[in-house]
DNA sequence: AAATTATTTTAGTCTTGCCTAAATTCTTTT
DNA sequence: AAAAGAATTTAGGCAAGACTAAAATAATTT
């Protein structure tokens, strides 16, 4: 059995190697909320354990068997929000943080029994894909809204999970994954974004468009 | 916050309590599973945290804080329990190590879904009653199926939950609390219990007699 | 190219929760 | 009442995972 801070780690990495490429320590120290020093001596310890690659000063890698355990992980986070809202009702600007602590008892039985409560499902509430046991997870096209030119009917196919405030906003505009919407104006001098929604519109700031990933929708 | 192992020691503290009415550093040693020293040490924690109260080589008592977290943990662990066979499906006999896990993740919020879910629920899969919201718990009065005599008809009232092993042989003749059976003879020299149920006779050891709670049925 | 600044690592501590071995205290037997 | 035995506590250590302060290395600026 790994430590659910090992576990935190290896999951961090994943994300980090994932939307930043690089995995530098002081990435990694402030995503975990930890000491730069803290996060060298665990880097260590995982590197021991063949968990993940390291050479000094340049960042940390996930060998295979890593990534098995952080994809292993992220099932368990995103099946778990998922039943929270779909079982239980609860929120989803709180199932994040509830699925951060009930990722790491998840027994394999527990696992299979809500993944088929739920129907075997793709994406978390979130629009996140959901890993497959066996350890793979798809990949998806799309590109963040602030970069989007206006004119464009897009479609939302990823929100991130970690600003309650901002899901609370957007749940309440009706912006969830799978919405389709069209990017009216990008207001100028880093202003906001105008998005049209079921007739009405609604800005979005620029950072807030960061974090809200979309496709284009076909016409 | 407390500790995983904070909250596991004053459950174990209240249930031995219950149970042996003297709480001995042994009988905490080896519910835990942990040497008496280390249970002399956390003792000393607890004390200092005016969560029980301890005399040397005299055992301990939980004072009334330290009562109100034991009984909050096993509210979550029982509410748990029962949500996991309802909602979940996970047979009787393994619902207790999933929420040996559990208990200590359960936010507030959570606990009061699962409750509201459960309809309110007043016993777990085993019998035993769920501790109130407020910190009260119903006290029964039962006895052991190893103490009752021959020809007496009895209702099932609560089983330990400790032994997967004794949960399934009993699940598979259909003795669940709230089963009526008579007690048909005691074996000599310390033999099986001979007990019927829907028509047909069952051995039961002694020993597992023990951990079967019953109270007289009305005719 | 040297100096400054930022990042990362090393060195040394701390807390939690466990351990073993030895000493103490209580209980039971003779 | 003394001795033997059982239970409990003390003493001293260890591993995990965090911290701060200082040293080493890399990146950026002048
Ligand atoms: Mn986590
Ligand atoms: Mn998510
Ligand atoms: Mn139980
Ligand atoms: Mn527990």
């Amino acid at each position: 059995m790994l430590s659910q801070s090992i576990e935190d780690y290896l999951k961090t990495i994943y994300e980090v190697e994932s939307s930043e490429g690089k995995v530098s320590t002081s990435a990694l120290s402030e995503k975990l909320g930890v000491s730069p020093a803290s996060v060298t001596s665990m880097v260590k310890k995982l590197s021991e354990r063949k968990l993940i690659t390291h050479k000094r000063y340049q960042g940390v890698k996930l060998t295979p068997a890593g990534r098995k355990i952080a994809l292993e992980i992220i099932r368990h986070h995103r099946l778990v929000e998922l039943y929270l809202k779909e079982a239980l009702g609860v929120p989803w600007d709180q199932v994040h943080q509830e699925a951060e602590k009930w990722e790491h008892v998840l027994s394999e039985d527990l696992e299979d029994r809500i993944d088929k409560f739920l129907g075997y499902p793709v994406t978390d509430p979130h629009g996140s894909p959901i890993p497959r046991r066996d350890g793979t997870m798809i990949v998806r096209q799309c590109s963040a809204l602030v970069d989007v030119e206006p004119e464009t009917l897009v479609k939302v196919v990823e929100v991130s999970d970690h600003d309650p405030e901002l899901l609370r906003y957007l749940g309440g505009i009706g912006l969830y994954p799978e919405t389709e919407m069209t990017v009216i104006s990008k207001q100028p001098f880093k202003g906001p974004i105008i998005i049209e929604l079921t007739g009405k519109e609604y800005p979005i700031g620029r950072n807030a468009a960061k974090y809200i990933m979309v496709e284009e929708a076909k016409n």
